[in-house]
RNA sequence: GCCCGGAUGGUGGAAUGGUAGACACGCAAGACUUAAAAUCUUGUGGCCAUUAUGGCUGUGCGGGUUCAAGUCCCGCUCCGGGUACCA
């Protein structure tokens, strides 16, 4: 009986959904496990057939697990909010919520196509009100709570207030924008304007004054992980740098934690590493230098600079401050002030991204000296654009013979070098490596650098000269956005201050425009809608960042039609945090910082119970286009074949690879393609046209696109979730190529077989032989290992040869079958079901039972011994499997073949490996 | 520049330090067929030998450790990803 994929595929994915097959209830008497994939933008374009290899692979995990007796939940929802939305509504005027349910009908069909155990019950939607009022939520817990670094936790801003009218900022150790000093009756003598003031300094969604990353053709905004080389990672339009008043999330008061949680959780080392570069700590001292004014030291002025290399501090010839930072201001003397404020104006000019495409060196003499503190040398400040005002104090210590930036500098500038590393040659460049033994240095002179950071560091604090610090690349993060298509933010001003709304009106639904784009006056797009007030008051105009919604939606799954609270302490307590995550790289330090950052605050009130979202995460890879190239003849309307075009002048053109199959063309439906190609010629060999191909990103215009429902129409959607999988390792980037996806589905083919004789269902009772045993049993092992591992590709690979053998042996036992047939469900969920259900089983396949393998069935009777001589392999050798190291190095001397190997010779040592390998070394 | 990965047949890829190339595609030959498609069987890293048994060589390059290296160590080359005046 033939093989009528479509039908069943059809028949049991709406019987799945008729009977809520996946509907998944907590249930105290089975282990949770909770698979995740990341969420999609459901994008105009639909699915392509790379989408779906994570979702599949997340599939077969669940669907195992479940088959292991775990409560699965595994749910999906979508990343509504966002830009292309948006962009189409300024195009089109059609409303973003339109174009957005429009795109989710389509990625929902196309996700139902390929049989999932997703439990659509649980679906959610960034742009829901249901779903972000809950985002809406966190903010305003964020804008009520600071971050207290003695306890590494978030508190209630009340605590702070309270903090301030008792004792002023002394003893408290506290995330803030600006470092403040005040005492308890200054504080109380603020009004409470001020006072509200004084607080957004510290609190956790704050609005400040900062340099943010501004994309003019974007209108809007964007986050550090938003933008890539002075582009926008979307659309790729340039970022300048600007100052402006926005709200941020204080998420550098998380940086230890965010560091230290990677040791706890099971990701992929790279990953792991991109975020602690993305973070990154560094070590190093902050050290006061004092300035002179004609050789005396004028008490009351200073600066401190951050290094991670106090050890070269004998080497430091000139400082320089970052042109933006205040100091330069403050420390530029009356004859240099029309040179320096020349400079600083000059800097403002250039955009980041000429300041990354033209490194020439520049800077101006402040007219100021400071005094090393270590040998009270004195050193003259400049000011330059190398030095960021943003990371660390914005002012450093220069080191020419050690550092390369400063070393370009003091060449340009003619300043001296003093080298500080024995041996080190610095007459070309400087020695940067932090390795050698020191000299020029004073009481550092002989120790290795690591032990001169040691003890200058305990010099700086024995000497009050500055303190050891920690430093952290990782930047607050650009909450607001000054676009229509996002949150509104619960926020309201009044007296030029903002404050939240009440917890019990939320949410605060996005308003309806007029028009996509914004005002007259430059305001956000909400600037036009009617009545955005609260009580009377003025609501924020701009609305979050695509991060916000997709920070916590974890959560929410969990308990998603919970109007009371963001999930229910008993849903918490049960489904905890994700098992496992499946998706993409490229979040590595965009999505999964900020989700990481949002738990923890969080869990710091005890609205979560685990203090990581992720447990373990898989990167899958990309899959790549696979293009094809016909080659037509300069100057004409010939194509040649590929194997013919090294004869002809050619050039080659992109061709539609559904026009193509195993690399033949169809030379019929190319003509019909473009009317330009309707009266070509063709130089054919063997009578084909042969394309040539490449590999390349898959997009629209590679024509490399492939649709996966057009997949599923030819040759199934089980074939096509092995066919993925089969293709390699999950998580390596790998080209598509349908041309190997028959192998597959010949597989699945000769798999339903086994199930029929004479176009009849026929199993037989009768018992399995030994045979038959053996190859189911080492498939059960196989694949439970190689599941447990991800490694789906040698899966399926397993599967075709345990079909293979059965085939061969002719087995049509029901016992053999029926594993056969659990084991392979979770790669194949719909052809399983259809004859799990002829096998007459009255349940559902995902309530089986995945088989235990028997260690009995697996045993040979004989061990096949490789025997080498001085580790080359010569012939094969059997023995008992039970037989003991000594037989076997016995009989192996003695054997006719091996003594012919040993030329008479007596061998200087014997090798014997268990089960493996004989090596005799001669 | 720095930090991660990776490099194995014509192709995608297998190989707890133990017979490299599983499995699949492709290709070739054969069976079935009037024919083709589909299906099945056999072969398939390279070189040599072929009457069979066979021999040599081979995992980007150069060294090393080991009885034994695709796998471990050192030094390169190339490719992919992340990140960058981060002091």
């Amino acid at each position: 009986m033939d093989y009528n994929f479509n039908e069943i595929e059809k028949r049991w994915q709406t019987y799945w959904k008729i009977n809520n097959t996946y509907k998944v209830e907590r249930d105290k008497n089975k282990p949770k496990y909770y698979v995740l994939d990341m969420f999609p933008y459901p994008s105009g374009a639909g699915l392509h057939v790379g989408h779906p290899l994570g979702y599949i692979a997340s599939d077969i995990y669940a669907r195992y697990k479940r088959l292991k007796g775990f409560n699965v939940l595994h749910p999906m929802g979508y990343d509504a909010y966002g830009l292309p939305a948006e962009q189409y509504a300024i195009q089109t005027g059609q409303h973003p919520a339109i174009t957005t349910e429009n795109n989710i009908q389509r990625y929902r069909e196309q996700l139902d196509k390929m049989g999932f155990c997703y439990d659509w019950n649980r679906e959610v939607r960034t742009c829901d009100p249901k779903y972000y009022k809950w985002t809406q939520w966190a903010f305003i817990k964020m804008f009520h709570s600071y971050y207290c670094y003695d306890a590494q936790q978030a508190r209630p801003m009340e605590k702070l207030a309270h903090a301030f009218a008792k004792q002023g900022t002394k003893d408290l150790n506290i995330a803030c924008t600006e470092t403040l000093e005040f005492t308890a009756d200054e504080w109380n003598a603020q009004t409470e304007n001020e006072k509200q003031k004084i607080l957004m300094n510290y609190r956790i969604a704050y609005l400040a004054e900062a340099m943010v990353n501004w994309c003019p053709a974007l209108g809007t905004v964007l986050a550090n992980d938003e933008v890539s080389e002075g582009f926008s990672v979307r659309g790729g339009h340039p970022v300048e740098q600007r100052k402006m008043l926005q709200w941020s999330l204080r998420v550098s008061a998380y940086a230890q934690r965010l560091l230290d949680g990677l040791d706890k959780i099971d990701w992929t080392d790279s990953l792991k590493e991109t975020q602690r570069n993305w973070i990154g700590r560094s070590e190093g001292a902050e050290i006061r230098f004092h300035m002179v004014s004609r050789g005396e030291k004028s008490g009351n002025r200073s600066f401190v600079v951050f290094t991670t290399r106090p050890d070269t501090i004998f080497g430091v010839t000139f400082m320089v401050l970052a042109p933006e930072s205040e100091l330069a201001e403050q420390l530029t003397t009356p004859d240099q002030e029309a040179a320096v404020q020349e400079y600083i104006q000059l800097t403002k000019k250039r955009t980041e991204r000429e300041r990354i495409a033209d490194r020439k060196v520049t800077g101006v003499f402040s007219g100021s000296y400071a005094v090393n503190p270590f040998n009270n040398e004195i050193i003259p400040v400049w000011i330059s654009d190398y030095v960021l005002a943003g990371y660390g104090t914005g002012a450093i210590m220069a080191v020419p013979a050690h550092d390369s930036r400063d070393y370009a500098f003091a060449k340009h500038f003619d300043l001296p070098l003093i080298p500080l590393i024995e041996g080190a040659d610095i007459s070309n460049e400087s020695f940067d490596a932090k390795e050698g033994i020191l000299m020029n240095s004073g009481f550092l002179d002989g120790l290795t650098v690591k032990e001169a950071i040691q003890k200058a560091k305990e010099y700086i604090a024995e000497h009050h000269l500055g303190q050891v610090k920690v430093n952290y690349r990782l930047r607050d993060a650009i909450f607001g956005r000054q676009r229509y298509w996002g949150e509104p933010f619960p926020v309201y001003y009044k007296e030029g201050l903002p404050y939240t709304v009440d917890i019990k009106d939320l949410p605060i639904e996005l308003p309806e425009v007029d028009k996509f784009l914004p005002t007259e006056t430059g305001e956000p797009p909400l600037g036009r809608a009617k009545d955005w007030t609260y009580k009377g008051y003025p609501m924020e105009l701009s609305t979050m960042p695509g991060f916000a919604g997709s920070s916590a939606y974890y959560l929410r799954y969990e308990d998603p039609h919970n109007d009371e609270q963001l999930v229910s302490k008993e849903a918490n307590e049960y489904w905890r945090n994700v098992d496992l995550y499946i998706g993409g790289t490229e979040h590595a330090t965009g999505h999964l910082i900020y989700s990481r950052f949002w738990n923890k605050f969080l869990f710091d009130f005890g609205w979560v119970v685990e203090d990581e979202p992720f447990k373990k995460l898989i990167n899958q890879g990309m899959i790549q286009g696979r293009s094809n190239l016909v080659y037509r003849i300069k100057n004409s309307n010939t194509f040649v074949s590929a194997g013919l075009k090294e004869q002809y002048d050619v050039i080659p053109i992109h061709v539609d690879v559904n026009k193509v199959s195993n690399d033949t063309l169809d030379v019929e439906a190319f003509k019909k393609w473009n009317p330009e190609y309707a009266d070509a010629e063709f130089i054919l060999e063997n009578g084909k046209y042969i394309c040539g191909w490449g590999i390349e990103k898959m997009s629209k215009s590679m024509f490399n696109v492939v649709n996966p429902d057009d997949i599923v129409e030819k040759y199934g959607a089980d074939t096509l979730r092995l066919y993925e999988m089969f293709l390699g390792p999950l998580e390596q980037s790998k080209p598509w190529d349908t041309n190997g996806i028959d192998g597959v589905s010949r597989f699945l083919r000769r798999f339903w077989n086994l199930f029929f004789k004479e176009d009849q269902f026929f199993v037989s009772d009768v018992s399995a032989t030994i045979a038959e045993l053996k190859s189911i049993h080492k498939l059960i092992k196989k694949t439970a290992q190689d599941i447990e591992n991800f490694s789906f590709n040698t899966t399926v690979a397993a599967f075709m040869i345990c079909v293979n053998e059965l085939t061969a042996l002719k087995c049509n036992k029901r016992s053999v079958l029926s594993d056969l047939v659990v084991v392979i469900a979770p790669f194949a969920p719909h052809i399983a079901e259809e004859l799990w259900s002829r096998l007459g089983n009255q349940t559902t396949i995902c309530d089986a039972v995945f088989p235990d393998y028997n260690e009995e069935y697996l045993k040979e009777s004989f061990v096949k011994y490789t025997v080498s001589f001085n580790g080359k392999a010569r012939f094969s050798l059997d023995f008992p499997s039970d037989a003991s190291r000594e037989t076997v190095e016995e009989t192996v001397l003695t054997h006719e073949t091996a003594r012919k190997w040993m030329e008479g010779k007596t061998p200087q040592k014997v090798i014997v490996v268990p089960n493996k390998i004989i090596n005799i070394v001669i």
